[in-house]
RNA sequence: GCGCCCUUAGCUCAGUUGGAUAGAGCGUCUGGCUACGAACCAGAAGGUCGGGAGUUCGAAUCUCUCAGGGCGCGCCA
């Protein structure tokens, strides 16, 4: 609603500009004034044209407010301090169409978004820095849904790498495991907690003697060439890994459609596909000397000496007779001298069957049921006949982490080298920051600390050393203290009640904790503030729906269908929205009518914690009207109404927010 | 050395395209439960927005520079 009016206004200051002035402006700025009782929106575009159009801008904004014209929705327009246009809506009409949900709908771009995340190695347990990843990924999937984008959820698997060797080496070589007792490991609980500490065990052994590497080189060549007896162990492993991943990401109601995995890269050979398409475009070239002799080379992303378009467009077409050499540290090795492939090579060719670009595809397998009975797919080279089409979108989202940049970057290169400049237009890396560990914390994981390490207001978690907090973990901690609070005040309810009842608060405290913090920063993990359920948190948002849902259950009204049933005329909504009182109130209908200007803005800079933050502030909003205004004691019947229809919209607008953070609500807390 | 990111209240962080007196949570202090349940609310204290220069009518926000911190830069993934 919101967002529908302030494109509507925008549109009609650029007309006037246009007809008046003759000038066109590209975005109008459109803010908010630091008061409710100026307005909704602020128009300081009087200052940005005093210059252009040499008048002093209280002039300009005189003239604005003077020719304008009506906007629907519109009450009036006022100036105010040296040029400002303070705007004022429609309270009651806007009031009344909030309390119906007459949204506008809003032109949906056409085409499938991929969203890539989580891609956790499935050789050990999933830890706090993967909750991190998956839990942006999949609310990034939940805002995209909500804007009507049909949307695709991936999760690559790298089940033939490095990570999955040595697990495989622990068990063969330290643990001198059989098939069957691996197999029968496999099966029992938690057995990525089982790979956890056997991983950081076999990272010890490298360290002990670095011969014990050639063990791994073997053990990986032999996972890469498949259809062997390590190859088999690898696979259940990393398979039964993966299980439990899906078993855990499932707790916290994330899921996906399709889990393409590194074995079937190599084994449908996507990368020769890729690598005569990229040779044929001389993205890649040979190296004949230096230190890269005999690799295939590509320019490492943001080394180009000239980056203006005619000059790279001049490259792509013309081969390379132009280009200069590439420096050594410039080059990115993409084929080894030995021939094989490396990472961001796979990388490339994945990329180019996302957008449908290979000319190949995977075979599909379903994986694993859900309990809603959605169906997770996997990759394999002869899959089933029936299966949903995978690849081939308009726009792709990654979520990796930061420390993988110039490896995305690396890839998007290659994707504008190959002369799909618009596809590498709609390839978004969606970079956020580690998940780190206070000293604190760590010292309470009991890891000794060097005076240095103490002194660092974080300290990296390290899978190799065992070192970090399981997601599992942390899940269980949460609902063990959610429970605790709600068995102290929830006695009465039934066991099942009380459990789902906590499982959600831990939900709830989890994902907000995750998505409170914007992308580029560091989170410093802490067990004291991942815990709270007070102040800024997931819980004090549900808290705030579980108050309003009281006051209709106390009052015996049913909120869902409450404004259709007793509508609030627009004499009343104006009566009631008016003055010091009614401005304080509108405070609130405003910001529960910014859900899908919210959610734009999210999806615009790929940054959800604005949603967060926009949750919070909306349930502060209404905890602060929540004891300004007593409603069931309320003698007015009008006036009443009217109270019970702003909870209602609020409560609803709230309950849409959250369930796009992947939050739900229990019914009492 | 090159590239990317960060530096805002005691602590942890917001501040989206430059805009009206720089915000929140936690912590500290003072108040408020006869309940629409206090997982809450009201109030107080707390900031030369890392330093400097520049652009602008206007800068926490843009540019340059300096300082401090983080990450990346492998024939690993």
């Amino acid at each position: 609603m919101y967002r529908h009016l302030e494109s509507r206004l925008a549109e009609s200051v650029r007309d006037f500009l246009r007809r008046t002035y003759q000038l066109e402006i590209a975005a109008v700025v459109i803010e908010q004034p630091p008061k409710i009782e100026f307005g909704e929106y602020a128009l300081p575009i009087a200052f940005e044209l005093a210059r252009k159009l040499r008048k002093p801008p209280r002039k300009i904004a005189e003239e604005i407010v003077a020719g304008i014209g009506p906007v629907a929705g519109i009450e009036k327009f006022e100036i105010a301090g040296a040029g400002y246009i303070n705007v004022r809506v429609k309270r009651a009409e806007i009031a009344a169409a909030l309390a119906a949900d007459q949204a506008p709908a809003a032109a949906v771009p056409p085409g499938k978004v991929l969203v890539e995340h989580s891609s956790i190695n499935p050789n050990k347990a999933a830890h706090i820095g993967h909750l991190r990843n998956a839990i942006l990924g999949d609310t990034f999937v939940r805002l995209l849904r909500f804007a009507g984008r049909e949307v695709d959820i991936q999760n690559y698997i790298d089940n033939t790498g490095v990570q999955v060797a040595d697990v495989v080496v622990g068990f063969l070589y330290l643990e001198e495991k059989s098939r069957g007792q691996i197999e029968a490991l496999a099966a029992a609980p938690r057995f990525d907690f089982y790979c956890w500490d056997l991983y950081a065990r076999v990272s010890q052994w490298y360290e002990q003697d670095k011969q014990n590497l050639q063990t791994r080189a073997a053990v990986l060549h032999a996972i890469e060439e498949g259809n062997n007896e390590i190859a088999a162990i690898a696979d259940l492993i990393s398979t039964a890994v993966l299980k439990r991943h899906l078993e855990t990401m499932d707790r916290l109601d994330i899921e996906y459609d399709f889990l393409p995995r590194e074995s079937e890269i190599l084994h449908l050979h996507f990368w020769d596909a890729a690598f005569t398409k990229l040779k044929e475009a001389g993205v890649l070239t040979y190296e004949t000397e230096g230190k890269n002799k005999g690799c295939w080379i590509m320019r490492r992303a943001g080394t180009a000496l000239t980056t203006e378009g005619p000059s790279a467009s001049l490259r792509a077409g013309s081969g390379d007779t132009e280009e200069t050499k590439i420096s050594e540290e410039d080059q990115k090795v993409i084929v080894r001298s030995n021939g094989t492939v490396g990472y961001v090579g796979k990388d490339i060719a994945y990329h180019m069957w996302k957008f449908g670009l290979l000319g190949r595809d995977f075979g599909y397998l379903k994986f694993f049921r859900y309990p809603n009975q959605h169906d997770c797919w996997i990759s394999t080279t002869d899959g089933e006949k029936e299966h949903p089409h995978f690849g081939d979108v308009a726009e792709i989202y990654n979520v990796i982490d930061a420390r993988q940049a110039e490896a995305q970057n690396t890839v998007v290169e290659a994707l504008r080298g190959l002369g799909h400049g618009e596809a590498a237009d709609r390839y978004t890396h969606f970079s956020y920051e580690m998940v780190a560990l206070t000293p604190r914390c760590a010292a309470e994981l009991g890891y000794d600390l060097s005076e240095e390490d103490k002194a660092r207001s974080w300290i990296e978690v390290s899978g190799r050393k065992g070192f970090g907090v399981k997601a599992d973990d942390l899940l269980d901690a949460l609902i063990a203290s959610a429970r605790k609070e709600v068995d102290s005040r929830h006695p009465e309810l039934s066991e099942a009640e009380r459990a789902s009842t906590a499982a959600q608060i831990a939900i709830g405290a989890l994902r907000y904790f995750m998505l409170k913090y914007t992308k580029p920063s560091v989170i410093a993990f802490d067990f004291e503030d991942a815990l709270s359920f007070e102040g800024e948190t997931g819980p004090y948002t549900q808290y705030a729906v579980v108050r309003a849902t009281n006051i209709f259950r106390k009052g015996g009204f049913d909120p869902d269908s409450f404004c259709a049933a007793s509508p609030v005329s627009t004499e009343d909504f104006a009566k009631y929205l008016a003055g010091p009182e009614g401005d304080e109130i509108w405070g609130l209908w405003i910001a529960a009518a910014k859900t899908s200007y919210v959610v734009g803005q999210c999806i615009a800079t790929t940054e959800p914690a604005y949603l967060a933050k926009h949750t919070f502030q909306l349930a502060q909003l209404f905890n602060t009207f929540y004891h300004r205004f007593p409603i069931l004691s309320e003698a007015d019947e009008g006036r009443k109404k009217f109270l019970l229809t702003t909870v209602a919209v609020v409560r609803r607008e709230l309950m849409r927010i959250l369930a796009a953070m992947g939050i739900t609500v229990p019914a009492v807390m």
